[in-house]
Parts: structure tokens; sequence; C-alpha cells
DNA sequence: GCGATTCTGTTAGCATTATCACAGGATTGT
DNA sequence: ACAATCCTGTGATAATGCTAACAGAATCGC
């Protein structure tokens, strides 16, 4: 029964977490499957389903506590807990993850960042000094690195996570437009400033512009 | 038949073309559903299932002509014209977003930037001059914008995106973490750099470290 | 206190998606 | 030319995910 959970409700859960952290932040204390749905244009089946594998986290009559249930879906989903990453290219989109603020708030740590270049080891960006990737292995083991984030050029992604996955990383953050290989012990996904685009324009395809 | 394409396959499509692209650059030019599934680890009767709801693009015996297949899928998805992008938000986000110079290989191009902030507005960054948010409506309208993007604090959110509803923009691209509220008219998509690592971390939690 | 109302958690039925398996066309080797 | 092999496109089937509906529990109004 706790097993077995489908990926699409993991994939709900963090939706259902912002919405209750706005929520929370406009001081609403209580919140039924029904508005919440609304707010989220999802069905208040579908949440009530969702939420009933990991518990019974409602109050019949009265709905949910927020507060409650943003802990409870931040234990659930991890986030009750500090995750430590390491970047992997320095380039400018590196550059730009290490020095956005916004990981702190859910926890995620930025303690490492790796560049093969010369004119950028040594110096530092964001919260850490960037190093060379020789000392991957040593640092992703000191600093404890739970989750990769790469950010080099296409063309030399492939090496970069096979680097980390070699240092010992189990999980990985791809921002380069490339297909990855990994051993299937190893959690990989792709993300990316164009992806999401890459969808969204088939379905404006049609529409005139 | 035509008509009714699953979302899910919709978002499989972009996927099949980074690999698709990546097999070209080795100078593959003929691949068949077996090789590329193996790749993306995807069954290849999953691959000519999606597929086959476009049209007959495979060769019996033979497989799929990789720059051929490349076409297609740019015209299924859209990609096979420039789209116009307007960024709201010039922060540290942002600035990432109109200097990284990734989104030209597909296609889009930023043709603006908006802030209210008298400290950006005025100024340069990447290949636009930061206008007050004031001028939204003139500009969209003159630039041709298509595809909003969002990265304004949670807080500025909702208001960005009414700005360019009102303005007229159809797609939106939020990286806010908010949860907005937009026409059923208008397309709209959360991504950013920490919603990736919210559900990845589910994954992780029971794994010791 | 009690009937009417509210709202959850869950079951059962329905709809959608994925996989299997094969017919049929194409290619290769001899 | 023919047999063996390869591989697509697609119906049939299995699996998965969604929605509707309701029993049961709490709340509210009077």
């Amino acid at each position: 029964m706790r097993l077995a959970i489908p990926e699409v409700v993991v994939l709900r859960l963090p939706e259902y977490l912002r919405a209750l952290e706005q929520l929370a932040g406009e001081g609403v204390y209580l919140v039924s499957s029904q508005e919440l749905g609304e707010k989220l244009q999802v069905t208040p089946a579908q949440i009530r389903k969702d939420l009933s594998y990991f518990g019974h986290f409602g109050k019949q009559g009265k709905g949910y506590d927020v507060k409650r249930l943003i802990g409870e879906l931040r234990r659930i989903l991890g986030l009750d807990r500090d995750w430590r990453l390491a970047v992997v290219g320095v380039g400018n989109l590196g550059r730009a993850l290490l020095r956005y603020g916004g990981f702190s708030q859910q926890g995620f740590k930025i303690v490492a960042a790796f560049d093969t270049n010369p004119k950028v080891t040594g110096k530092k960006v964001g919260p850490v000094v960037v190093q060379d990737v020789a000392e991957m292995p040593k640092v992703v083991k000191s600093e404890g690195v739970h989750i990769g984030v790469v950010s080099v050029p296409a063309s030399a992604a492939q090496e970069a996570v096979d680097r980390l996955v070699q240092a010992g990383v189990r999980a990985i953050l791809n921002y380069a437009p490339a297909t990855l290989r990994v051993p299937p012990s190893v959690y990989i996904r792709h993300v990316g400033p164009v992806s999401a685009l890459e969808s969204m324009t088939f379905y404006l395809k049609d529409v005139k512009g």
C-alpha cells in the first residue's frame, strides 16, 4: 500500500506545497480539497486521492490544516532536511545557478562548483570557490554532495555525469541539451530553460501570430 | 484522428528531438525505434506509437532517417519558425535568462525585458534594453511577443501575469514559486530551478546520506 | 440536542496510456 | 529470384490513472 506511488502523484505534490505555502502567507489556516483544487485547477477528488497515499491529513467537515499539511508534504518530499548540491560547469548558466539565492529556502545548499577552465577555477562565484574537476572525487566525499547539477555544454555533458557518478553522486539534474546515460542506480532528470518552451509551442503553433 | 493528442506524447517529443539531434551530430543517418529507445530508456513501441499520431515517418526494414525525423518533429512542435519572448523581472534569474545564449538555437528570441525598478530600466541586459512595465502593452504589440517569461519574486508574480495577459500574451512560462491564475485561453507552465529538485528528493530521501 | 450541512477517505467504475504481438512492406545475402 | 531477416505501423490487450459517488465523521445553526 505504502509502496508503488505513481510518479505523477509525486510530481503534483510540489505544486500542492507551493499553493499551500502561498495560502499560509495570506494567513489562511484551513483549506478544503475543493478550495485548493480551484486554486490549482485540479479536481478535489484528485487532491484527496493523492494525499491518501501517504496518510490521513484532513478533518471531516473542516478540511486540511494548512500549516500541518505543509509540514507533512515537506516531510514526504524529503524537504525537511538539507540537500547538498555541486554545480559542474561554471559558464553562463552555471554562474547564474550559483548566484541564484532561491535554493536555500527549500533546504538546498550549493557546497561546491567545478570547471575545467583555469580562467574560472580558483575564483569565488556565489557561495563557493570554483575547483578543477580533478578535485571532484575528493570534494564530493568531504562536502557530502547529494545532487550534481550539470551546466556544461552539451558536448561535455556525458563526461561530466560520468565523473559525478564515479565520484559517488546518485542524483543528477541536467541542464545540458543532451541525452545522457547513467547506471540504473543513478537518478537523472533533464531540465533547462528551453525544454519547457519546446512543448509549449506545440499548443501555440496553430494560433495566429 | 489528428486531434486529441495526449499531452504526455507532446512532452516526450522534445526528448526524442534532442536525442536525434545528438545522433545527427555524431554522423548517424538512420536509426531504428529500437536503437532510439535504448538511448532514451523508452520502449520502441512507445516511440513508434507516439510518432504514429502525426504520420508515417519510418521505412520498414530500415528505420527512421535521422535528419528527416528531426525536421518533422521540429515542424510538429512548431519549432520551424521564430518565437518572440519577453522577460518580466530583471533580478538575478531574469538577468541570467537574458544573458543565456541557448534560446536562439531552437528559434527562441528575446525581444523585450521589463522591470519596475528604475535602477535597471533603461539599461541594456543581454540582447535588449530593459523597459518599465508601463510600456508593456505597447511593446508587446510592436515587438510581436508570443511568450512571456515571468522571473519576478513570488509576491509580484500574479500582477506580472495579469499585465502580460492584459497586453495580449497567450503563453507564459513562470519561474516564480507561486500558483497563478490566468484565463482559460492562456497557456501557463511553471518551471524553475527548485521545482525539479523538489520531486527528485522524494526518491532520494530513503537512501542513506 | 438534533437535523442539516460540510468535507474527508475510499471504493468501484470509467477513461486514458502503455505494451504486446503481428501483418505487411523492405532489405540483404546467396 | 527467393528465403531469411529486419523493422514499421497498428489493432488488441493489459495496466495505469482519474473521476464520481458515497459512507462515515465532524461541525454548525437553532
